[in-house]
DNA sequence: TTGACATGTTATATTTTTATAACATGATTG
DNA sequence: CAATCATGTTATAAAAATATAACATGTCAA
């Protein structure tokens, strides 16, 4: 699995808010398939297992079997890949493009005083 | 829109390879529609377009029109949102779960040194 | 050991996304 | 102003994601 299939999968996985809130409903503490369809009852429980499965291609999620009971483990370690090549990078973009902005602002600021010092000549 | 589509559109318009690509490649300027086709190759000029658009609408792009050019523009704000809401709390969870990793670490190897001290008879 | 329970598997319908084609428009340039 | 160029629009085919149903398996507890 190439890197650029990893960033595929992690993202793809966060793009669906079922698998984003079964993330935070597993975020404080492992939960069973059962438990998380109980949170879940808009859905039909084979639709939250096929969720369940793509945020564990991902590796979003472990799973620990225990008996006749599935627990579902948040694992955010893919998380920091995530952070490290797309969203610092380009956290740091945004904020040059906000300084980039103050500048700006100045600019037209001072523009704007100079014109009061010395106004223009009318066209 | 809901912040809960917001969501959706950012993660989903990050989701596929071809848009992280574009990204990257107005990241350091605006581009023209026709120069990142050109970077594009393997793909169909409308396909292309159609990526711009998800990227639009997920608010990553902005678009200039200059005559008959269109300068498409990196927004990086958004990734802020995602930044707060996503990825630093969950970043965060997986530096604890590196420390309980650590703690567990520690515990077995104090128990490996017990062990060595106060031989447990075989059962 | 038998019945209820938690979960797993396979199949399929529906919707959405991705890729392309064909045609259209409006700006620039000689 | 006519030809070319950059882009836009609409339609459609193909692929992938989402939701559900029906049936299967292994576990626990009385």
């Amino acid at each position: 699995m190439s890197i650029e299939d990893k960033f595929d999968a992690l993202f793809k996985s966060l793009s669906h808010r079922v698998r984003r809130r079964i993330l935070d409903l597993i975020k404080d503490g492992p939960k069973t398939t059962g438990a998380l369809c109980d949170k879940l009852k808009e859905l039909d429980r084979c639709t939250v297992m096929q969720h369940l499965s793509v945020l564990e291609k991902a590796g979003l999620l472990v799973v620990e079997r225990r008996g006749r009971e599935r627990w579902n483990h948040l694992d955010a370690l893919p998380i920091h890949d995530v952070q490290k090549r797309w969203i610092g990078p380009y956290a740091t973009q945004a904020v040059e493009m906000l300084q980039d902005l103050e500048a700006l602002a100045q600019t037209v600021e001072s523009d704007v005083q100079r014109t009061v010092d010395q106004p223009e000549r009318s066209k």
